[in-house]
DNA sequence: ACCGTGCTCGCTCATATGAGCAGAGGCAGT
DNA sequence: ACTGCCTCTGCTCATATGAGCGAGCACGGT
């Protein structure tokens, strides 16, 4: 990197060269005939400029988006989309707000008319269907029952409905808890024709948008909504995240328990069809259900901050 | 220059791009096989990149050359070779030192065993010559008369002698002085042998160094050197600036004068047979003198300040 | 519904470009 | 001087690249 070694007369041509080249943006003929050089000698300047330093190349965004981060996860996960915002945001509630803004100009850029929508219950994706444009007729499919949240902005039933009602779209949306106490009751409730066509509407989304959670304390709503046996049982099966209802193992391998019984939402299956599955993580700690999420091959596109994004990628 | 107004999307895969092809340097077409896009997309997300500003190229040299002063004055003039040393000296001694380094590291890297070296007379000339390393046997030929300078390091044949010595080339010097009270005095000193040898070498000499006056009190040696009626006389005449002795008015006209019989040295005519001719200004005030000597076609190169270099360029 | 209008995309083809090679000096060691 | 080694240069040829074009599509006005 050190600087150009040569004599000024050199120095000073390679300046003019790679001005006329980069900044001029002529070619290396043209300039090659305006010096009176061989077209081969101009690519040597050029090679020499930009090895010794004297031309540099920077990439950077002054937009709230962490370019290098992002793609960095992409490029680590095979994601089709990674967005990291670039905010000091410690305060959840600002945290969320800033990611769903983001998340919805994501959405609002990837979605397509022909497109279905999938969303499930998470106050991240809340943040997002308010700040979501209208989409052009998108149907809308709620994946997950309700989770009785009090201080809640709306329940997965109200999002969908919001957001499909905003697009002009179909809301398929259904009423019942996102657990219940027993797979009877559970059965039962997926037998219901409202819930039965909208799970009918499944196989049909094409894009998704969907929470993660730790499994600890105040890291995941699903963890907080159960019983204290719940949250054992499935940290003794080796529950390290949640996908909006679907357990994961720390490498990200789907865990089938016994309470998945007892949910009415989409299952690790139904989720891994889907093509596209955005999800909106945030929070430094949540780093482990995230490489999981992430690693699980059920996920496809992250939104997410700088803080949580490098301790992902610090392995 | 405003950034990329698209979707989050959009600006992670220009930076994507951005990267492998500016930073990785691969292939427009590698990229586009990497990222599953035509070559044509590539290539339009590159120039997006570059006109939103993401990518941003520049061109420095942390050295002490301006290299874009360099490159505008070059351009501006025609000239073969500038170097502009971005020092903030104002004292003429240092300034001196600086310029002269630069120029001998110029001449040094521009001279070949083939080159005879003519050295004016001028006190940076002198700077320069002390700076000087060995040079390949170059021949060395004096092309002015000495100059009485009670405190300066050396006449005109002390530094041509010196040059020589350090080249192991042969030195053709001869002993006169610059200026002479009537004609008659100098067509007998040009017809002794020694000057007449000397002279003999003139149309030989390929690269020679000079100094720039400015026709002003205290901006010229010669000027100084002269008596009062020299001086109005060539003020009259629109003498603006001279080059080793070469008269020039303010757009670069070589003036004859009847003093030009009474000097001892090269003349316009065969100052312009040097295929190049480099001189070393310094002081922003000598600007006017800079410019007809850089208009007057006599001068092919030249080392300076950045100080001087604004000063010529501002029309 | 119908038709411009403007936009994006990917094609063709002429041109620009890079990798690798061979020849021409320069240099140090016999 | 000769030799081998090194660097610098410009060549050939396969490949990459850009300019310009027309097709496809969304939008907005009548």
């Amino acid at each position: 990197m050190a600087e150009v070694a040569d004599g000024p007369a050199r120095v000073v041509l390679t300046a003019s060269v790679a001005r006329r080249y980069y900044l001029d943006g002529r070619s290396k003929v043209e300039i090659a005939e305006e010096f009176g050089l061989s077209r081969f000698k101009v690519a040597r300047l050029l090679d020499a400029a930009r090895a010794s330093g004297l031309v540099r190349i920077e990439i950077r965004h002054q937009g709230e988006i962490d370019v290098d981060l992002s793609a960095r996860l992409q490029d680590r996960f095979g994601l089709q989309h990674s967005v990291v915002v670039d905010t000091p945001d410690d305060d959840a509630d600002s945290l969320r707000g800033h990611l769903g803004r983001a998340a919805a100009r994501l959405l609002a850029e990837i979605i397509t008319p022909q497109d279905v929508l999938g969303l499930a219950w998470a106050r991240a994706v809340s943040a997002m269907a308010r700040a979501l444009p209208p989409l052009p007729g998108t149907p809308v499919v709620q994946l997950t029952g309700a989770l009785s949240l009090p201080d809640g902005p709306g329940t997965s039933v109200d999002v969908v409905r919001e957001v499909a009602s905003a697009s002009g779209g179909a809301a398929h949306v259904f009423y019942a808890p996102f657990t219940v106490p027993d797979a009877a009751t559970a059965r039962a409730l997926r037998g219901q024709p409202e819930v039965a066509r909208a799970f009918a509407q499944l196989p049909l989304v094409t894009k998704a948008v969907a929470g993660v959670g730790l499994w600890k304390p105040g890291q995941s709503t699903l963890y907080d909504a159960l019983s204290e046996d719940d949250r054992t049982a499935l940290h003794r099966l080796g529950v390290c995240a949640d996908v909006s209802g679907v357990f994961l193992s720390a490498d990200g391998e789907a865990i089938t328990t016994e309470l998945s019984e007892r949910m009415i939402g989409i299952d690790a299956e139904q989720m891994r069809a889907i093509p596209e599955v955005v999800v909106i993580p945030y929070g430094a700690s949540k780093s482990p259900a995230v490489r999981a999420a992430l690693r699980s091959g059920l996920v496809d596109g992250i939104v997410t901050h700088t803080a949580l994004a490098h301790a992902v990628l610090e392995e």
